[in-house]
DNA sequence: GCCAACGTTGGC
DNA sequence: GCCAACGTTGGC
């Protein structure tokens, strides 16, 4: 299984709102890296849920529900989206300054590339913000027990 | 609201 | 295909 981060601006779509619906295609990437990466996605992958802008921080974790398929409305068939669940909510918010503030998260790409709206997490890097988060390392044995 | 970093666009 | 100009993002 793979890890990944999505960001997203409150303003535009937040995790209250994606808790609220229950699922949604995350769409709207332009990016060619952030499209590779949702390419790059498989059924189950989870992802932590960042707010950008407003809050600044992990408010949840997501699990991919669908994988990449082609955006209908982009002619040129570049854009493309993926489907996804809210898994459950970050017990601690974890904002920016703590993750900068912890040596064990310095190669976090959301750090070093701080515009890419779909980052990569490594099997480190999750189990690292599981901790600070407080979330389960695996939220499907959690939800299971 | 400002500004730095980064992506994209368009003229050559 | 290069690169300058411009637009956008996101942290502060």
């Amino acid at each position: 299984m793979a890890y990944w981060l999505l960001k997203s601006e409150p303003s535009s779509y937040s995790w209250e709102r994606l808790v609220a619906d229950g699922r949604t295609n995350w769409d709207g990437v332009r990016n060619p890296q952030a499209l590779n990466n949702l390419r790059a996605m498989k059924l189950g992958d989870r992802a932590f849920f960042y707010h950008s802008n407003e809050g600044k921080e992990i408010v949840g974790v997501a699990k991919v529900v669908r994988t990449f398929y082609p955006d209908p409305a982009d002619k040129g068939g570049k854009l493309g989206m993926i489907d996804i669940e809210p898994v459950m909510p970050a017990a601690v918010p974890v904002g920016l300054k703590a993750m900068r503030a912890n040596p064990d998260l310095s190669d976090l790409s959301l750090l070093k590339q701080s515009r890419l709206s779909v980052c990569p997490i490594t099997d480190k890097e999750w189990s690292v913000l599981c901790k600070m988060t407080g979330v389960p390392p695996d939220t499907e044995d959690a939800k299971n027990r």
